[in-house]
RNA sequence: GCGAGAGUGGCGGAAUUGGCAGACGCACUGGACUUAGGAUCCAGCGGGCAACCGUGGGGGUUCGAAUCCCCCCCCUCGCACCA
């Protein structure tokens, strides 16, 4: 019987649907829950082979919890809002919906030719305003908490795009979606107080072990907390200018204090600077180099000396305000004690320009060379300190604060390095701001009742501005307070906001009088497995910690951490081809001699190295393709069976072919035998002469259990090929056999179903099954099966093997002892005699001499 | 510079805890079937004639190390003047 996926593919796709195999069933079940979700795709229009990776990865997890009796949610939908959609409008005189809408149907087709196993009823899509209004709600609740707030600020501003970027989507100082160089703006932003809840982030981090230790430790990075103090400098003329410092214990070494020329002060200083063009060259220099976001490596330390000296809390000792273009504007204060023996910027500075350097801590076991070469930063004696030498670091940090506390000229603080979130966008295609200027009652929130403001969706484009800007039908409005003229905000949402809280929406996705119903949402979540790419290791998965916490405290759920374990899977990757400057698509070459050359022109072709695959590389697999030539089972198969999720995985054309011939392998052996194993339905089956065959199968069984559980599809899939290759080499004769071999093809469909879901069902059914073998109960193995009579214990001698003997199973060390001492290892030991012999049951036994 | 991860045959990758290195697949070689084979099935496949040698290199712990410890090399990723 030939195996034709293209036939039989549609039709289980259509009868998984039709039996609603995988709709989740909510409280109303009875069954344990298990949230499977997998990070849902940007209607791009096409999918992608790094969507096929990540959706099967879920779909095997999610069939096998189904399989193993569990009320599983497996939901999909589209993080629909963004800016592509505008391009695209721009670029093809389409609306930004109507672009959107139509990516959506086709990728959902794309999607279901693949077979996922998703509850398609919860299917969503943010950019409608069923769902955007309660993004909507949520913001008016945050504003009424105080936890948004509109400022004037320094934003990061990608021209291309026309638009302000959060920290987060800054990437070595370039956009993360177009790659241009990003610069700094003032701008009116609206905020999302995430620095709020600086403190929970990082310490709930620890209570997240089925999170991957690379990513939680990225996220405690891009927290950053330091704790130290902040201490109070007093200018001349009696005001305050505080530091913050992770160093107390150098206080007494401040030799002159640094300052950004970004900070609130440097105008006035420069009003009443006696060089005044001079010092506006200086920072106008420093602004702009700051501004262009260059990142260099070390550019080199500037200062400029204020004019203006500040008084020491401790000493009362004048030391020089510089202006110093290695201080950061946006961290701790924008002001920086200054300590040249103990950090290594202030003593490059103090070397450049001639500023004095003070010991004040000494390594515990010896004394500084001086003068000083380098910046002594380790921890140490506080020495040269007043009441405070003689104290080790740690213990200074604590007494120079405490001094402070005392004397009012400080306090013990923490700083983030984490910001705000700025969630303003200049753009149209996103979700609106629900909220009103009034000139009389200032920024007010619409009133709930009458949400959503709705995103117009019929529009013009006409250049990159967002058309409802320019739309007075969009922003003219009356103040929900006082009722009198006033004027939407235009700005509309981060879409990175839509994605913190839509696997919330899948657990009660059509209910309109709330974003959710608590009861459902508590039941379901939090998510059991969440998988993606580790490129959201920050953004996305912090924005979404946020976001639950928030939601917890606006009563919305119980929980505070919305993902229990989290998978992040490789990139997919293969080589570039190139003739010329020219890259070319692999379907563009032909081989010959194992050469590749162009086919458009005979061009002898370069093979590149092996990178993500990408358009502009060219170094792309159209998964449709792939389905279409092998079938959606086969490019399931080897994507899962190429490498283990985590890593980067690199497609082989050879390896799909590989893949292919297995699954051609299982189709072949189960057709062939189709009337052999009708005769032995479901019949357990016993060993009898076949025992080594039908112990592998139940071995196998466990096998797959274990690896699919954790993760290791490559080995499982493995698995599942050796009990193939077992069962091609027998030839079952007697009923015993045929029962024994009959029992172990279905074991083989059975195993084989999460990760081949349509062949595997076809092939139950063409054996007689009447149900969905992707509803039935996972194949299950008996623990007394898994043993034989016998078993191999390796034997060596001084830890080199050097035979193996077989005993019965029941053996003990004395008796496998025994049957070793009777064999003659003499030659091999160095001393002559048996000194030792260690004994690891049913595996090895070690002869030392 | 700091932090994390990795380095195993010709290739992708196996080896839950320190216990047979190289499962499984690809490529390759040989055989069977065949008018034919780029189909299918079967077999072989780290190096070396061997003793032996082999998990990036060097040292160590141990009866025993791919796995643990120390030093070094290389690659990938993240952060990068964060006071």
């Amino acid at each position: 019987m030939e195996y034709r996926p293209s036939e039989l593919e549609p039709k289980w796709q259509k009868k998984w649907m039709d039996d609603r195999a995988f709709t989740y069933h909510g409280r109303k079940s009875d069954k344990r829950k298990y949230y499977m979700l997998e990070m849902f795709p940007y209607p791009s229009g096409r999918i992608h082979m790094g969507h096929v990776r990540n959706y099967s990865i879920g779909d095997v997890v999610a069939r096998y919890w189904t399989r193993r009796g569990y009320n599983v949610l497996h939901p999909i939908g589209w993080d629909a809002f963004g800016l592509p959609a505008e391009n695209a409008a721009i670029e093809h005189k389409t609306a930004p919906a109507v672009w959107t809408y139509k990516n959506i149907d086709n990728m959902k087709s794309q999607l279901r030719k693949l077979g996922f196993s998703y509850d398609w009823e919860r299917e969503i899509a943010t950019c409608r305003p069923e769902y955007y209004r309660w993004e909507q709600l949520f913001f008016i609740e945050m504003w009424e908490k105080g936890l948004v707030y509109k400022k004037e600020s320094e934003v990061n501003w990608c021209d291309k795009c026309a638009t302000v970027l959060a920290n987060e989507q800054v990437e070595e100082g370039q956009c993360w979606r177009c790659d241009s160089t990003v610069t700094k703006k003032k701008i009116d932003q609206w905020f999302f107080k995430i620095t709020a809840y600086a403190d929970e982030l990082l310490r709930d981090l620890d209570d997240l072990p089925g999170w991957p230790d690379h990513v939680k430790e990225m996220q405690r990075n891009w927290i950053g907390k330091s704790e130290g103090a902040y201490i109070d400098f007093a200018t001349e003329d009696g005001r305050k200018l505080t530091v913050f410092t992770t160093r107390p214990d150098t206080l007494m070494g401040v030799t002159f204090v640094s300052m950004a020329v970004e900070h609130p002060l440097a105008n006035e200083i420069l009003a009443t600077a006696t060089e005044k063009q001079e010092m506006a060259a200086f920072i106008e220099e420093v602004r702009s180099f700051h501004a262009a976001n260059v990142r260099d490596d070390n550019y080199e330390k500037k200062g400029y000396f204020t004019g203006r000296h500040l008084i020491h809390p401790v000493t009362g000792a004048k030391v020089p305000l510089y202006f110093a273009n290695f201080v950061l504007a946006n961290y701790g204060t924008g002001v920086v004690m200054a300590v040249p023996a103990h950090d290594q910027r202030d003593f490059e500075f103090a070397q450049k320009y001639g500023l004095p350097v003070k010991v004040v801590i000494e390594p515990k076991d010896k004394k500084l060379d001086l003068p000083l070469t380098e910046a002594y930063t380790e921890p140490g004696v506080m020495t040269d300190s007043g009441e405070f030498t003689g104290a080790p670091s740690e213990e200074g940090k604590k007494k120079v604060s405490q001094w402070l506390v005392a004397h009012n000229k400080g306090a013990v603080g923490i700083n983030f390095r984490l910001r705000d979130w700025g969630i303003s966008r200049q753009r149209y295609w996103g979700c609106p701001i629900p909220m009103v200027k009034c000139d009389k009652c200032g920024m007010v929130p619409v009133k709930k009742s009458d949400l959503p403001v709705r995103l117009p969706e019929d529009v013009r484009f006409s250049g990159v501005n967002s058309p409802i800007k320019s739309m007075p039908s969009f922003y003219e409005t009356t103040c929900p307070t006082c009722g009198g003229k006033a004027v939407r905000e235009t700005d509309t949402m981060d879409t990175f906001v839509e994605s913190s809280w839509y696997h919330l929406r899948y657990c009660d996705p059509h209910n309109d009088t709330a974003p959710f119903d608590k009861g459902e949402v508590d039941h379901s979540m939090p998510v059991d497995q969440y998988i993606g790419g580790v490129e959201h290791a920050v953004m996305h998965l912090l924005y979404t910690r946020f976001f639950t916490k928030v939601l917890a405290d606006l009563g919305y759920v119980s929980f505070r951490e919305p993902v229990k374990n989290l998978l992040t899977q490789g990139m997919v990757c293969m080589e570039s081809y190139k003739a010329g400057d020219e890259y070319l698509y692999p379907e563009e070459l032909e081989w010959r001699d194992g050469k590749p050359f162009s086919i458009k022109n005979g061009a002898p072709v370069t093979v590149g190295r092996i990178e993500k695959m990408s358009k502009s590389k060219k170094n792309v697999i159209d998964p449709d393709k792939m389905v279409a030539k092998y079938g959606a089972d086969t490019a399931r198969l080897f994507i899962l069976f190429a490498s283990p999720p985590e890593k980067d995985l690199e497609w082989s054309a050879d390896g799909v072919e590989g893949s292919s011939r297995f699954i051609a392998r299982v189709w072949n052996i189960v057709t062939d035998n189709l009337d052999l194993i009708r005769a032995f339905p479901d019949d357990p089956a016993e060993g009898g002469p076949f025992a080594d065959l039908f112990r592998k199968a139940h071995q196998t069984i466990q096998k797959v259990r274990d690896e699919i559980e954790r993760f290791h599809f490559n080995t499982g899939i493995a698995a599942i090929m050796e009990l193939t290759n077992a069962a091609y080499k027998v030839k079952p004769a007697t009923d015993e056999e045929k029962r024994v071999f009959a029992f172990v093809l279905r074991t083989i469909v059975g195993l084989l179903n999460p990760f081949a879901p349509h062949m595997t069902e076809e092939l139950h059914a063409l054996r007689g099954g009447t149900d969905l073998l992707s509803a039935r109960a996972f194949p299950d193995f008996r623990p007394d099966a898994l043993i034989g009579d016998t078993k191999e214990i390796v034997v060596q001698v001084n830890g080199k093997v050097r035979d193996k003997i077989i005993v019965p199973t029941t053996a003990t060390k004395e008796e496998v002892e025994a049957a070793v001492r009777a064999k003659d290892f003499s030659k091999f030991l160095n001393s002559g005699s048996i000194k030792k012999i260690i004994y690891v049951p049913d595996k090895l036994l070690n002869v030392v001499g």
